[in-house]
DNA sequence: ATGCTAACCTGCGCGC
DNA sequence: TGCGCGCAGGTTAGCA
């Protein structure tokens, strides 16, 4: 599920309820997620106060007053705070208390991490990622210059995380949509103006549904229910076949890059 | 260097 | 009801 606004509404959620308190009772029950959870995680995270919790594309910075941990959630992993006398579920590979409640890590393909930061998997994960999009250095000027010599699918090149992070499959579709492009169309055949467009619609629709996940913090508490920004209405993602909401042509699909990939002819060329 | 594919895993929904 | 198949929000490794 994560994408960059499940991630952020993650930080988010969890950051008041871990900043200044300590872990303790820290387990590992399944250390074989992406990359081995270390072996000396326990004992290290034991008894140390929480300091900060950061988001760096789609990486979770947990830092205490000792150390510091890059977390990846991959594709279906999570964090949720509940109560320490809360049942394991299938799949809850991490275990941490925190004064009245317990944050666990569920993950049940196992595509995510949890690294120690200065370890070289993680610097190597993190060293070469691009602008956050929502920030003032990822523009369309950066798209454009960036794009010139590349003849790959501009769908697959706003997915590239060192030209850009945190644009995932999802509103990687729904952005082209917003701004009029083919997902097909090669990198280096779109102008400057349009990636100007491009770029300010990926900002929009992820700030718009950070907006919307930021609604639904209470559930990292009661650990129950999804994100609420996932059912916000999308344009085209997962919509083939269903009628364009500017146009009425049918949406059609198409895998690009290894991922399906929706759109429509009529208002994307 | 660029760009494409396979691979890492489990769960779910669908057709039979 | 059960079974096999295809597909899923991400990212890296490896190869042309």
């Amino acid at each position: 599920m994560p994408e960059l606004p499940e991630v952020e509404t993650t930080a988010r959620g969890i950051a008041p309820f871990l900043i200044g308190q300590q872990f303790t009772h820290v387990r590992v029950h399944q250390p074989s997620l992406r990359w081995p959870i270390p072996s000396d995680f326990e004992q290290r995270l034991n008894n140390e106060i929480c300091v900060s919790v950061e988001r760096r594309a789609k990486y979770l910075i947990i830092e205490t007053t000792n150390t510091q941990i890059v977390s990846h959630l991959g594709m279906s992993g999570s964090f949720r705070l509940v109560d320490p006398t809360t049942p394991l579920k299938k799949h809850d590979h991490v275990q941490i208390r925190v004064g009245d409640l317990e944050l666990r890590y569920h993950d049940p393909r196992r595509f995510g991490c949890l690294l120690w930061c200065e370890s070289d998997r993680a610097q190597q994960l993190l060293q070469h990622l691009g602008p956050e999009p929502l920030s003032d250095a990822f523009n369309g000027a950066w798209l454009f210059a960036r794009s010139r010599g590349r003849h790959l699918a501009v769908k697959s090149f706003i997915m590239t995380n060192a030209i850009v992070v945190g644009v995932g499959n999802i509103y990687a579709s729904e952005s082209l949509f917003l701004s009029g492009i083919h997902p097909q169309r090669a990198a280096n055949r779109i102008s400057a103006v349009r990636y100007e467009r491009l770029a300010a619609e990926i900002k929009e629709v992820l700030a718009r549904a950070i907006a919307s996940g930021g609604t639904t913090l209470r559930d990292f508490v009661n650990g129950q229910g999804e994100p609420g920004y996932f059912q916000q209405t999308l344009a085209v993602y997962g919509r083939d076949g269903e009628p364009c909401r500017h146009c009425a042509q049918p949406i059609q699909s198409r895998v690009i890059g290894g991922r399906n990939s929706y759109y429509c002819l009529t208002c994307q060329r």
